[in-house]
DNA sequence: CCCGTTCCCATTGACGCCCACGGATGCCCA
DNA sequence: TGGGCATCCGTGGGCGTCAATGGGAACGGG
């Protein structure tokens, strides 16, 4: 149980809290993760959200490059600036900001989608197509590479 | 929590102050960091404010070049020449001076960049666009090489 | 003496902490 | 096996605190 799985869809109040899944909670726990960070996605319309991982990963990235070059300043400004820390208040909740809402379009739900070493916060409408398609996609895949002959289901 | 991290946009009152970010002034304090130094970015119409490694940091990226030649001694004007040391009032603010306004633009409102080990002033519709551009710049470079060793990779 | 700069105080709005409620779940015991 | 109970979790609201902001007063240099 230390891992972010399964997906939940919790409401946003008036104050723009939500509750961070219980689960999600107890796996940040287990792992010690005591500042969460979060970061946009460069390529859905989702935030990630975990723990210094999530940034360390760019930091070794930015090892490889010349540390006065653009690409590294443009890297450190994508891995520090373009992210924000997230602070869980006594119940648990963290607070949809501007910064999340305006790249995922969060209004008054959210979907927490658990990714394994992280999660992620998608408005629900946007997560349920993108995940319409996603299955598509990988189901064309499976049958071709399978010989295909009879379609893959999946448990739901 | 002893990096400059998340970005922040703070309004410029009718006598040119700004607040700087709070969780700013604690790494700032953490750090020890007496003396605030402000300079042109090499890159970008932004300035970089920090504490005195960033001038370390600029003079170990001059070291590149010829102390004699009319290169270093442009470079030397250009970063030291409009260089400032900024001081906070008695409420943590600063004062956004000329030369800060004419390299960035900033008028009456300004954009904080955490970028770990310093931070950066921006106006906020440039720092906007320019993050636009980052975004897709790297988003590009992802899906283009994948697995290259320049490439840059998400985590997960 | 005037102007710019620094200090001090007031306001307001956001955020963190506390408590309260209701539904669902799981547990215990008959 | 089924009913009742305790607990946990998601949710909502009230309140105190602090940060961001704005304006006025005092100070100092030119």
């Amino acid at each position: 149980m230390d891992r972010f799985l399964s997906s939940f869809v919790h409401n946003v109040d008036a104050k723009g809290r939500v509750s961070v899944p219980a689960s999600f909670r107890q796996v940040i726990a287990s792992r010690g993760i005591r500042e969460l960070f979060a970061m946009r996605s460069l390529s859905q319309p989702a935030i990630d959200v975990g723990g210094p991982e999530l940034m360390e990963h760019y930091e070794k990235q930015m090892e490889a490059v010349d540390p006065f070059s653009d690409l590294y300043q443009e890297l450190a400004i994508y891995a520090y600036g373009d992210g924000a820390y997230l602070k869980f208040d006594t119940e648990g909740r963290i607070l949809m900001t501007d910064f999340i809402r305006a790249h995922t379009g969060i209004t008054d739900r959210v979907t927490f989608v658990g990714v394994k070493n992280s999660f992620q916060l998608w408005e629900p409408d946007n997560f349920e197509a993108f995940r319409g398609a996603l299955r598509e996609k990988l189901r064309d895949r499976l049958t071709r590479d399978r010989g295909g002959s009879t379609s893959v289901e999946t448990p739901e």
